[in-house]
DNA sequence: GACAACATACCAACCGGTTGGTACCTGCTC
DNA sequence: GAGCAGGTACCAACCGGTTGGTATGTTGTC
């Protein structure tokens, strides 16, 4: 029974700052994210911020983890898994991720992109923690991507690690030009050209 | 006589603070960068930044626009126009921007990318002069483009002007990785797998 | 009554931007 | 060519508001 309150608590301050973090800086940014937009987004006070997390850095920090848990548990339920053929399930999963592209870019852009390009050099642990997370979803794709390769060869010698990463650096320059046009559409139309 | 003095006149304060902003945005990222920063790193007093630029806004503007003369100028003269054959010449300019990754993260990536990452959606300005920025250059590759479709034809339909944009969507997908593993060799892979 | 989970009130440092003023160049008048 | 008016370029000091962070309660639960 205790176990069951665990698992179904109800939402306290840090699971919310966490979720309006991962809202607000992919919106925003993270230099310009105060700590006080994340507690009125969140409808925490500055106490309760700073009881969960020791510093503004910290929490980007725990966000980027939390981020890497709820997109991991978004594409493990994914449908494209479920194809017999590794090739069909690497073109499922761009299918997959053209699908996701919809309404404001913040809604669909990556929080560990958005992040890690202004932190990149003032902050390795933020850096780190970005990089972390991308890697990650990186490589959920690696054994798709190397079962592919062994069964249908590749033009040029490559390996699955680098082309799982070169899949993510698309995706990301893609959010990049649909930010910068204000138009989602040329983020599809990248998706589909790696396709 | 006067002439030659007009053109190749001693650096000014404007010159100095939109060269810095140049850099020292690609490094910081556009929040966290203050207006004394810039002051600073240029060697020029507050006063004069706000003689020349309206509002850190107006400088970001128009460093913009710094930013697509320099590398227009940069790109012009680049040896990888010489080629006879179209697609010879999109393959030269991967080479090309391929040999720009050396150095720093800061100092081969874009700062159009940068900026409009933290400013796209809060900033209509400056998001319009950041895609002005990606756009211009975008173009001048989709003359070598179309011709090289026109002589090979393409696996499938598509058009110059939507594969020119996919290539800077790669390239500002590079950058991100690059700076978050902080090894520019993931952004050099990246470029080899669009080729 | 101990402890986690908050709330309230506050702080020094820093932020973008303004101020009043100076140095210097240019063109015009006599 | 001396004097002077007017504009541009620049400077140091300052301003009110915001920043990340802290110190000190208060409340509910075991």
């Amino acid at each position: 029974m205790s176990d069951v309150q665990v698992l179904a608590k109800r939402p306290n301050a840090r699971e919310l700052i966490l979720d309006a973090a991962l809202r607000i800086v992919r919106e925003q940014g993270y230099s310009a994210t105060s700590v006080d937009d994340l507690c009125r987004a969140a409808g925490v006070t500055k106490g309760a911020f700073f009881h969960h997390f020791k510093s503004k850095e910290d929490l980007a920090a725990t966000a980027a983890k939390h981020w890497t848990q709820t997109t991991e548990a978004k594409f493990a339920r994914a449908p494209y898994h479920q194809h017999a053929d590794a090739l069909d399930r690497v073109m499922a999963y761009l299918e997959f991720r053209r699908g996701l592209i919809r309404g404001e870019a913040a809604t669909f852009s990556c929080y560990a992109g958005t992040v890690v390009q202004e932190t990149f050099q003032s902050n390795p642990v933020l850096r780190d923690a970005c990089f972390d997370c991308v890697e990650a979803h990186a490589h959920t794709l690696e054994p798709d991507l190397a079962a592919a390769i062994a069964t249908y060869g590749t033009v040029v010698p490559t390996t699955a690690d680098s082309l799982a990463l070169h899949v993510q650096a698309v995706l990301q320059g893609a959010f990049i030009l649909a930010k910068a046009k204000n138009d989602r559409q040329i983020a599809i139309d990248s998706i589909d050209h790696l396709r």
